[in-house]
Formats: structure tokens, sequence, C-alpha cells
DNA sequence: AACCCGGGGAT
DNA sequence: ATCCCAGGGTT
């Protein structure tokens, strides 16, 4: 017989009341912090997001200041906590919500939802801990805790799986303080109940925890496996003028890194030797209108930039124009712009000693 | 329903 | 290497 509600949320909110980090983010139910605390936290740890979020609320005290900044100053703060996404739909609902609902969060569930890069997950966080409304979320933490203490071996990445567990949660939250409960569970999943070597004999639930007493830990949650990441072959062109110009341009479309900026790129799709490269239709239209006095390779051994889904075997061709070429940004304004970790990586070695 | 989107830490 | 992280949007 599993742990039954009441006296698993009390139980949990024991511990948490005991246990819980003291983070910038609990110290508020301001609808404007706990949103942005939430996008920044969302497939991000929070030793990994908190720096951002200081760095945020520093440069934006308010919904207004955020929305009245240019979308790639946010983006440049943003910089090297990828999902990028996240930055711009954060910058597009600070505008709505400035612009067109005066400043003011919704405060309950469903017109939460609403908002750009706002899930179920985030709109029941916001939702419970800002306006006390008993909704429950589910995250990895709360698949991992409750696939655990009872026994549930749906896979929470297929079918039905999110909805059965988002049920359990619901029936499990304390109502009357939905926003308590929802961090302690998240916080329980991260702090004890973590995916390897859970340290289960001191645990609360270890007296009705059905995967301890099954011996079934380290087999929950079940998640189906991910594919395997694809390789992809980038090839930067680093201009360099003789009065030290370069040339950055802005991903547009679809695919990783949208708007923010990069040097010109020709991918392959296999590594290229410099003849390789020169025959190349892209390059070839890349160096149409550019005097071009020497091209030499600066990293003979690609450099691996492991993305989650990708690996990007990456070199970087350095290309010396002189004096008035198309190249128009000083190097020394390259760190004005936002730019992946991959290029920041490289500018900071490469111009370290420049 | 399947796929895409970053970067970093833990094991 | 592999897994996972206070998920959401697009197709």
């Amino acid at each position: 017989m599993s742990i039954l509600n009441p006296h698993f949320s009390k139980r949990l909110i024991s511990w948490y009341l005991d246990n819980k980090r003291d983070l910038p983010w609990r110290k508020t139910v301001s609808p404007y912090h706990i949103w942005l605390s939430e996008i920044m936290l969302q497939q991000t740890r929070v030793a990994q997001g908190l720096p951002y979020y200081l760095k945020f609320i520093n440069a934006y005290p308010t919904v207004q200041d955020l929305a009245n900044s240019p979308e790639d100053e946010v983006l440049k703060l943003w910089q090297g906590l990828g999902y990028y996404s996240r930055a711009r739909n954060l910058h597009a609902t600070a505008k709505m919500v400035t612009e067109d609902m005066n400043g003011v969060f919704p405060d309950n569930y469903k017109n939460l939802l609403k908002l750009k890069g706002v899930g179920e997950y985030t709109a029941s966080a916001i939702a419970s801990i800002c306006f006390n409304e008993p909704q429950a979320v589910v995250d990895g933490n709360v698949y991992r805790v409750l696939s655990r203490v009872f026994g549930i071996s749906t896979p929470i990445n297929k079918g039905n799986g999110p909805k059965e567990f988002k049920i359990l949660a619901q029936q499990l939250i304390d109502k009357k303080q939905p926003g308590t409960f929802n961090q302690a569970i998240m916080e329980f999943g991260a702090r004890h109940c973590v995916p390897r070597n859970p340290d289960c004999n001191s645990c609360i639930f270890n007296d009705s925890c059905v995967a301890f007493q099954k011996n079934e830990v380290e087999e929950l949650p079940v998640k189906i496996k991910a594919k395997p990441v694809k390789k992809r072959y980038f090839n930067y062109l680093v201009v360099l003028s003789e009065n030290e110009n370069t040339i950055l341009k802005q991903r547009i479309g679809k695919g990783i890194w949208h708007k923010l900026y990069e040097f010109p790129l020709v991918e392959t799709s296999e590594e290229v030797d410099i003849e390789d490269l020169k025959n190349l239709p892209q390059f070839q239209d890349f160096s149409e209108n550019l005097d071009i006095r020497s091209i030499s390779l600066f990293n003979e051994e690609a450099v691996v930039h492991k993305l989650s889904h990708q690996h990007l075997y990456t070199r970087f061709w350095i290309i010396e124009t002189p004096k008035g070429s198309q190249a128009d940004i000083p190097i020394s304004e390259i760190n004005n712009y936002a730019v992946p970790v991959l290029i920041e990586n490289f500018v900071s070695e490469f111009f370290e000693n420049y």
C-alpha cells in the first residue's frame, strides 16, 4: 500500500521547510520575478541559471525595463544559457504584458498559459506560487519522485505518460499551500531523490516507497531514449582586415542559435581541406566581392562543440584582407554581439593576445 | 506524436 | 560516454 494523501504532502513539506535552499526567487511572490526564474530554469540547473537571474533583475528591475530593452541586448545577457527561444519569448512576453496588459501579469493558470514561452509547467508554477492556485507542476523532478514513490513504470515521455503523472500530482497537491507543495516536490527531487545513487536509507519515504521496496529505484522513471546525435561540420570564415575589422552574420530562419551572431559559416557534409573549401559554391559566394590575401587554418584538429542533439565539428579559417574591405565590425566590438558559446570560446582564445 | 532547441554538471 | 536539468514550440 503506497503512501496516501495527505500524508505524502505533509511529510514532503516538512522535509522542504527543513532542507530548502536559500534562493533569491524564494523571497518573493512577484509574478515578474517568479516568471523570470521559471523561464530561466526550464531544462536548466539552479546553479547554472542563478547568475543569469541576478544579472537580469539587476539590468531589468521591472517587466517594463525588460520590455523596453532591444531584443539584441536581451539575447546578449542570455548568452551562454542556451535554448535561446526562451530569451526571444521572454522579451516578447514582457512587451505584451507591458503594452497590452497594463504591465500586470495574468493572475491565473488559464491566462498565464497564453503567454509566449509559458507552458503547463510554468503556468502551474506561477499560478501556485504567486496566486495560490492549486495547479500541480510536473517537471523532471516530479516524474522521478512520483514514479519511484508510487512505483509507476509508465514512460514519462510517451503517450499519456505526462497526463498520468499530472493527474497523480494534482491528487497529491496541498490545496492550502500549492506553491509550497510544488517547490517542495521539485526540491526533494533535485536534492534527495536524485537520478543516480539516491540515499534511500535516509529518505522520508523509505517506509512506503514502492521502488525502494521492490529494489527498482535505479530503473525509475522509465524514459524512452533519444535518437543518436547528428554530426555536423562547420567551417567558420574569420575575416581579419588590415585595419582590424571582421565580418559577423546574424543567424536567421530555423535551427540552432536563431538570431545570434557568428562568423560567415560554410557547412559541409565532412571535413574539408583548403582546396575543397575554395571550390565550394558557398565559399565562392562569400569571396565574390572580397579581396583575399591569404587563407590559413587556425585549428587542424576540429573543435567538437557538443549540444544535446548534435556534435559540431568546427574549424576556423583565418582570412586576411586589405584595409577597406567588406569587413565592417571592429574586432574590439565582437563582444557587444550575442554569440554562441562556440564562437565566444574561439574569440577569447584567438584574440586574447591579438 | 515526433522532432527540434544549448550548455554544463554529475556519474 | 551517458544522462539529466524547475520545458516549450513547431510540424
